[in-house]
RNA sequence: GGCUGAGUGGCAGAGUGGUUAUGCAGCGGCCUGCAAAGCCGUGGACGCCGGUUCGAUUCCGACCUCAGCCUCCA
């Protein structure tokens, strides 16, 4: 039985979709005016995680994960360049979908965009305020009212009463409330806009996910994600218009993700301390990172650190080198509990730390036994697979991963091969000399040599 | 200040009211021409102070420290 921890009750939480079989699933994806940093990269792999589980527990799914590509900080960065809004959203959503297919994430079922929506965002915006949870100023600005949401702060434990209370109030204030939020923000010069009863203007971010979510889910729908710092106001904030317009609970499980950190502070654009997926692409495989970050558990924070990184190849080493020489077309085995273990594991809030346990001692299990078990080793190499597969991960062929690609000025598999033939003469001469040479050469390439019974493999470390 | 969450062995990181997490690193052994990989064994831990309990790292309370949100943010 699958339980999740639910920011709203702060409590695990038995799972049940409200249609039976079916998940609906929202997260709060990018706004795109750059490249997806490791926090980024931790939303997409820890909900593709949640998706992958999902639906490897039997749940049909339906994964929206939307694009804010029309916002303050897109507009501003479109006009230093001095270049089109949509032609920067382009370019980043591309980007986006380049690193998310680097690091082995899913596809959601559909990526909205915001500028694609701004129908059903006028229609929730009139909803709203024909509910009086909204009102128009006389700028051709919207206003979400605070005070007329009753349950406002349920999720993030805030009381309006303290909210406002430390609201500091901008000169100029038009808001009835300081706790009100744009729905629609009128244009300014030279700002895209579209046509609405109000003028010609733009969404507000809020807006934008509870009218994506709605129009793609129904208003209700089973769980809502999003990195730890949307929980409030953004969340929030969705909660309030969504339910204040359509009059129907929201969303049943509100999931958020711890953050990445560097030197345990926060990595953000703002504090200039982010290294971008691919800058972190070019010094390590894209299964290293995923499985870094399935090392810590999903709300815990995880520290960026190459040493960390390092680990993570040392690790996946050790799952390769067992999964190595095994028999691909084996049936995954039936004994042994080490399935049930790591269901029971992502059972648990998805707590993939504890599954990857169950993977080493799997491939310890693999160890003991490929001597004089093969099929046993094979069996249960089937399930290494198939589990690693269930995260994401262990579906290269291990002898290629471990031999990984070959640097510019690095030695090719060909020299490799050579050096190699070079030192199993010397070693059948018993020129021991000359074959720890030739090994000693190879190591500082990097790379590693392993004298098994009939050959010589080898690996780049 | 208000509201969240966290403090575990050299590092990372789960978990549990009494019994081995796991990975990397260390140590001893086996294997090996020597290594590597692998296997076997092994040392080392639960922020601080109280309380509950036969027994707490695990529950409760205070304290200290850290991170996050309260402004854009995954």
């Amino acid at each position: 039985m699958l339980h999740i921890y639910n920011s709203l009750t702060r409590r695990k939480d038995p799972f049940t979709p409200i249609e039976p079989g079916k998940v609906r699933m929202y997260v709060c994806g990018m706004t795109v005016y750059d490249y997806c940093h490791l926090g980024h990269a931790r939303v997409m792999v820890v909900f593709d995680i949640v998706y992958r589980y999902l639906r490897h527990a039997g749940f049909e799914v339906d994964y929206i994960r939307n694009i804010t590509d029309v916002d303050d900080k897109i507009i501003q960065r479109a006009n230093d360049n001095g270049e089109p809004l949509a032609d920067l959203t382009d370019r980043f959503i591309a980007a986006m979908r380049e690193d998310a297919t680097a690091l082995g994430v899913l596809p959601p079922t559909d990526e909205p965009r915001a500028t694609a929506h701004i129908a059903e965002i006028l229609a929730m915006i009139e909803a709203l305020i024909a509910k009086d949870h909204a009102y128009a100023t006389d700028n051709g600005d919207v206003y979400y009212a605070v005070a007329s949401f009753p349950g406002y702060g349920k999720l993030s434990g805030k009381d309006p009463q303290d909210l406002r209370a430390g609201a500091r109030v901008e000169v100029g204030e038009i808001k009835r409330d300081p706790l009100d939020f744009a729905l629609w923000k009128s244009a300014k010069p030279g700002e895209p806009a579209w046509s609405s009863p109000w003028g010609p203007g733009r969404p507000g971010w809020h807006i934008e996910c509870s009218a994506m979510s709605t129009c793609r889910l129904g208003n209700h729908f089973d769980i809502h994600g999003g990195g730890a710092d949307l929980q409030f106001p953004h969340h929030e904030n969705e909660i309030a218009q969504s339910e204040g317009a359509t009059g129907e609970p929201f969303v049943n499980v509100w999931m958020h993700n711890g953050f990445v950190r560097v030197n345990e502070e926060k990595m953000s654009k703002s504090l200039g301390n982010f290294f971008t997926v691919r800058e972190i692409l070019a010094r390590y495989r894209p299964e290293e990172i995923r499985y870094f970050i399935l090392t810590s558990h999903y709300r815990s924070p995880l520290n960026y650190d190459d040493e960390h990184l390092d680990n993570a190849r040392g690790a996946l080493t050790r799952l390769y080198t067992g999964l190595r020489g095994l028999p691909t077309s084996a049936h995954p085995a039936s004994g042994g509990d080490y399935r049930s273990r790591f269901l029971a594991a992502m059972d648990d809030d998805f707590n993939t730390p504890e599954a990857l346990a169950v993977l080493f001692d799997l491939v310890r299990e693999i160890n003991r036994v490929r001597q004089d078990d093969p099929a046993a080793a094979a069996g249960l190499g089937a399930t290494l697979r198939d589990l690693g597969g269930v995260l994401g991960l262990l579906q290269d062929d291990p002898e290629g991963w471990l031999r990984g690609d070959a640097t510019a000025d690095g030695l090719s598999d060909a020299d490799i091969e050579a050096l190699i033939r070079r030192r199993t003469e010397a070693r059948q001469a018993k020129d021991w000399a000359e074959a720890d040479r030739v090994r000693d050469e190879l190591q500082a390439a990097g790379i590693v040599l392993e004298d098994g019974a009939g050959a010589t493999t080898w690996r780049r470390g």
